[in-house]
DNA sequence: TCCATATAGTTCGAGATACGAATTTAAGCT
DNA sequence: AGCTTAAATTCGTATCTCGAACTATATGGA
């Protein structure tokens, strides 16, 4: 029996504690496997019997696998616990010009990964998608899939279960923009939808290093440019799944056309498309040129291509400006191929950024660990996973002075000899 | 290994269901009250006998009140329940040039009210409002009180415990910006202090009509410019208290000057004092004028003035397009002394907002209902009751004064008394 | 007057859950 | 073997919600 009843999603019950309890369990597994039971009470403060109720259920459950047997200097052994590495996603990077499509395990490992162009309308799209998602899933009879992630360039609706906003897919004006439908009929899994720039906060939060980065900005720079905000632990996304759209901020009312028809948005500077412009700009007769080759141009030294590519770091810097003076985020992460020049670029972004600082020391600013489409693959497993893994924050900072109840004795952490 | 543990902060125990339903029970019956326990039950989804035992509690706890008995066409009459009038708190508004100081009970009623000049520095400031509200508070034998509130022209930083920006409040340079600390000794009450845009947004959330507007900017609109946001029904506050100072984000490197010292940021086009500015431009000599005057003039017609709040307006538009376009709420709501122009102003504002939407519909733009200062007092009320009637709420921190401090009624601590 | 009916509110036992002390398990060491 | 140590389980207690049964108090008709 999975899952959390959200009859009366703001009610609790008797089983609210356990829902909780079993999430913040779940969750230590997750980013501390392997770990002992002990462990895991005193890295939660529950009970070692609590946890030894509720690794029971999560066994059961299938979450949870027992794993190796530690070595301990004395004392009986702790049998450590893992998740379940047969438990697999689908996950989906759907992108304007080349779509990928792969298999994850609950850590985020990634177990096959294919691509094919991406199709020229949604009808299409969903056809094709959902026959290699049966190919890939048939390719794995060992695991059992726990739901489909897709990660989009635009905006999901989860009222209207459509794709809302995503100029720079180009799909034609009537399309139905409904891959999400026509995804959950052909393959009969859960399927979830998310902006790219969400998909790829949503890594950060999951996969990151830090375990409590609470307020966060994570920007991806690719043909658009997309913000996910986390605040206080949680993602950002508004009534219609539209927050974090600074790229579209007009900045300019006599700016260049954008794609999404209004003039002088943040994107039109800073967008991958945008060093391409600049570039042509300054360079006739320079058609056909691909924003990796341009990077290549400029990490090889091309005085124009680095010129085209300082603007865009200009750009870039003069957008963050109202994400850091707005939201002052601890944290900002960004995403996309220009991080290959990070060295280069890095530093103008940072003095932008750290102009736009009131008070106090500014955010820490860096490029993200795994490439663009990785993070995107890795958001929507999260995202997949998310709601199995219980309300795993509650939003509620704690309070000054310091938790009120003493902390349990804390005795080493048992040390497990790997194998 | 890194020391990163998140214990504790988000466990539940036995307890935590009771708190969760206690805060539902508790808000119903802010919101709806009179009513029976019957009633709640209805609207809560508890079962009858669940509500009367939370309600058993809120009564003793003193929260809530048994009020008039009802009637009806058949059946045992209903006792209704309401919140005790007797609680009160002290409510401050603190602005660049007049302090307010007022006594409300937890509806957000007022019962005294007094204006004070604002003292030029923390020291003095701590000590003569904390005079005033020691008079309030005699004045008043009959209620208890429960906490001061205080919204601050500026930002205040829980961990530092100190207002950390506030640039309007023109206190010296050197000054300690404590008022927290002094206030909590002398008065020996719990102090929570925030910011006046997030006061005004609570303040909306708290006692608006809509019962849930999950997604929502507040925009005040006085000497300088702030955004109150809120987001999945949560007040945004950033990791010291800065998000949502937009009002401070540089629009225009080379724009006139700022009192945060930056150059063309938002509020230098948007404030009261932009107005002022404006009226100045093309009106030389006009030094000594108050906005209040100004309004008065545009009111009446004069065409200069009418102009300066034209090119105020469209200042607000033109920052609104980060928030629209950014954040996407699905409500946008005005406070400043401004909106007694709306029928002249809204439009401007509106069709800017409409300009910055990328799909959808755009977000209802509308003037507070209250005046400023009372919407701030009454912001600050809801964020001292918050944390008693929020779904989260935490008995564990209520034990807080229990070291050095004066003792205080307070709940929990009685036990087992009268009625 | 008495009884059926309707509604409000309370009581009580069952089930879920966390806690914490006691107990069992399983290793190393003397 | 017996002692020590630490992991993991067991069991009794307290809290809390649920739901059925019960009590309290109205109206209105036989």
């Amino acid at each position: 029996m999975l899952g959390m009843q959200f009859r009366d999603a703001q009610l609790a019950t008797s089983q609210t504690a356990r829902g909780i309890n079993r999430g913040v369990v779940l969750n230590l597994i997750r980013r501390r496997q392997p770990i002992s039971r002990a462990d895991l009470a005193r890295a939660s403060g529950l009970q070692r019997s609590t946890v030894s109720l509720i690794t029971e259920q999560l066994i059961r459950e299938k979450w949870v696998i027992s794993g190796p047997v530690g070595r301990l200097p004395r004392g009986r052994r702790p049998t450590f616990l893992q998740l379940n590495d047969r438990r697999a996603i689908v996950v989906v990077d759907l992108r304007p010009t080349r779509t990928a499509i792969a298999v994850s395990d609950a850590n985020g490992r990634f177990l096959s990964h294919q691509e094919i162009p991406t199709p020229g309308d949604s009808y299409t799209a969903a056809l094709q998608i959902s026959q290699k998602i049966r190919q890939m899933i048939a390719g794995h009879p060992d695991l059992f899939f726990e739901g489909i992630g897709v990660s989009v360039p635009g905006r999901f609706d989860e009222n209207k279960q459509r794709i809302v906003f995503a100029p720079n897919l180009k799909w034609p004006e009537f399309d139905s923009f409904d891959l999400h439908g026509p995804l959950e009929k052909v393959t009969g899994l859960q399927v979830e939808m998310e902006n790219a720039a969400n998909a790829c906060a949503l890594a950060e939060l999951w996969f990151g290093h830090r375990e409590r980065t609470r307020d966060m900005a994570v920007v991806t720079v690719s043909e658009g440019i997309g913000v996910g905000i986390v605040s206080d632990g949680q993602l950002l996304r508004g009534p219609n799944g539209l927050a974090g759209e600074f790229g579209h901020v007009p900045l300019d009312p006599a700016g260049p056309q954008c794609s999404c028809g209004a003039r002088g948005c943040w994107e039109v500077y800073a967008s991958n498309w945008a060093a391409l412009r600049y570039y042509h700009e300054s360079r006739a007769g320079s058609g056909g040129l691909t924003f990796r080759h341009l990077l290549s141009l400029a990490g090889s030294g091309d005085e124009l291509a680095l010129k085209a590519v300082d603007q865009m770091a200009q750009g870039i810097a003069r957008g963050m400006r109202m994400i850091v003076a707005g939201l002052s985020p601890e944290e900002v992460v960004f995403v996309g191929e220009f991080t290959r020049l990070w060295d280069r670029i890095g530093p103008v972004i940072e003095a932008g950024i750290a102009s736009a600082v009131l008070v106090g020391k500014p955010p820490s600013v860096r490029p993200a660990g795994a490439d663009p489409s990785t993070a995107r693959l890795r958001g929507t497993v999260a995202m997949v996973l998310q709601k199995h893994f219980g309300p795993f924050t509650d939003r509620r900072r704690q309070n000054r002075e310091g938790s009120s109840r003493q902390p349990h004795p804390r005795v080493g952490q048992s040390v497990g000899e790997s194998m």
